[in-house]
DNA sequence: AATCCGTGGAC
DNA sequence: TGTCCAAGGAT
């Protein structure tokens, strides 16, 4: 390579030291100079909530979680049901799944400090190696390899990595590997990725403002753009379904709490038919049924999903064969996954 | 190794 | 409207 790694590091921290954006989770520049480090859960917590997520869909919810669990301890002692509710839209609920079963892990078995390293990271709940390396670097000063998307991205620049992704994904651990520093590690993780999400873009890319622009060969050869080369991915295919939205005459809702594993995990729902290319018709209880005609859409990662409704109204002594009434006053659409969010929209929208 | 797992914003 | 894709992890 024509440029040592230490060129390229002392830029990106020289450009990061003024271009570093606040957030909740992040110590400012005064601490910072004051020596104050970063409170490991908030780093976990914040990591684990940006894994797939943007940093604009994670404030709010960051906020939340700290303001109602300051600490490893209290989200331990948390109970699931809170936890998946406040969850509730953020998406990825093996996520909220985990995050509770490491939290716990942390206060029974490393005595509710997080463990220091990547390696020890790396074996709790929800922990893959780029939330270990980057806990590891931003809250213990270790010199871990963080490479995320971002990072991804960057460095099949910085290099003209040609292979497309995921194949790339070794070849570009190890070149981001030779640019990991032993100083400020943790600065330098969160330099790479701020790049990556405000200069080094998807999408037209700013190299004219890119403070690694003189080092990057991608630029050199004016394919920037169009790196990271990617496999094609599969379409979506479409499933149908029966959602089944009950009110009792006391205002009470007929909900289920889906099975711990699989889509929507742990989150309440409307029971519902099984989705597929032809769902079976199947009421939770028998009932008057009305179809309002509605149909709710919804995209998952790897189908998309339309929904039929079925409304009903029963009485106080209806016994459902599957699901719970939750009492008028405890219902809070909010605590749904969103595309029951958008069932219950609808079927509001109709009269129920 | 390939598949499964959400959501909302940008363009 | 369609497409891409964001600080990935588990199995």
């Amino acid at each position: 390579m024509r440029y040592d790694a230490k060129d390229i590091g002392a830029a990106l921290l020289a450009w990061y030291d003024g271009a570093a954006r606040m957030m909740p989770w992040r110590v400012g520049p005064a601490d910072r100079a004051a020596g104050v480090r970063p409170d490991p859960y908030r780093v976990w917590l914040s990591e684990v909530m940006l894994q797939q997520t943007t940093v604009a869909a994670v404030e709010g919810y960051f906020r939340r979680f700290t303001a109602r669990w300051p600490d490893v301890a209290a989200l331990a002692a948390a109970e699931d049901a809170e936890v998946m509710a406040e969850w509730a839209g953020l998406g990825y609920y093996a996520r909220a799944r985990n995050l509770l079963k490491c939290a716990r892990a942390v206060a029974t078995d490393h005595g509710g400090r997080f463990p220091a390293t990547a390696a020890a990271l790396h074996s709790l709940p929800g922990v893959g190696p780029y939330t270990a390396g980057a806990v590891a670097a931003i809250a213990f000063d270790e010199p871990a390899v963080v490479v995320d998307g971002n990072v991804e991205r960057v460095v099949a620049r910085l290099f003209a990595v040609q292979t497309p992704l995921p194949a790339a994904k070794p070849e570009l651990v190890a070149l981001a590997t030779r640019l990991t520093p032993a100083e400020r590690p943790g600065d330098h993780a969160q330099a790479m990725m701020d790049l990556g999400a405000t200069i080094c873009t998807p999408r037209n890319p700013a190299c004219p403002r890119c403070p690694l622009a003189a080092f990057c060969a991608a630029r050199a050869q004016g394919i920037a753009a169009d790196l990271p080369r990617k496999a094609p991915k599969a379409a979506k295919p479409l499933r149908r379904g029966i959602a089944y939205v009950v009110r009792r005459s006391d205002g009470a809702m007929l909900l289920e709490r889906r099975p711990d594993r699989g889509l929507l995990g742990g989150m309440l729902g409307w029971p519902g038919s099984d989705w597929s290319a032809a769902p079976d018709d199947a009421p939770p209880l028998p009932a008057d049924w009305h179809d309002p005609g509605a149909e709710v859409r919804h995209v998952f990662t790897h189908f998309e999903l339309r929904l039929a409704l079925r409304l009903a109204h029963v009485g106080l002594n209806a016994v459902p064969d599957r699901g719970t009434f939750i009492p008028a006053a405890d219902f809070r659409p909010a605590s749904l996954p969103t595309v029951m969010r958008k069932v219950w929209d609808a079927a509001a929208r109709h009269g129920t």
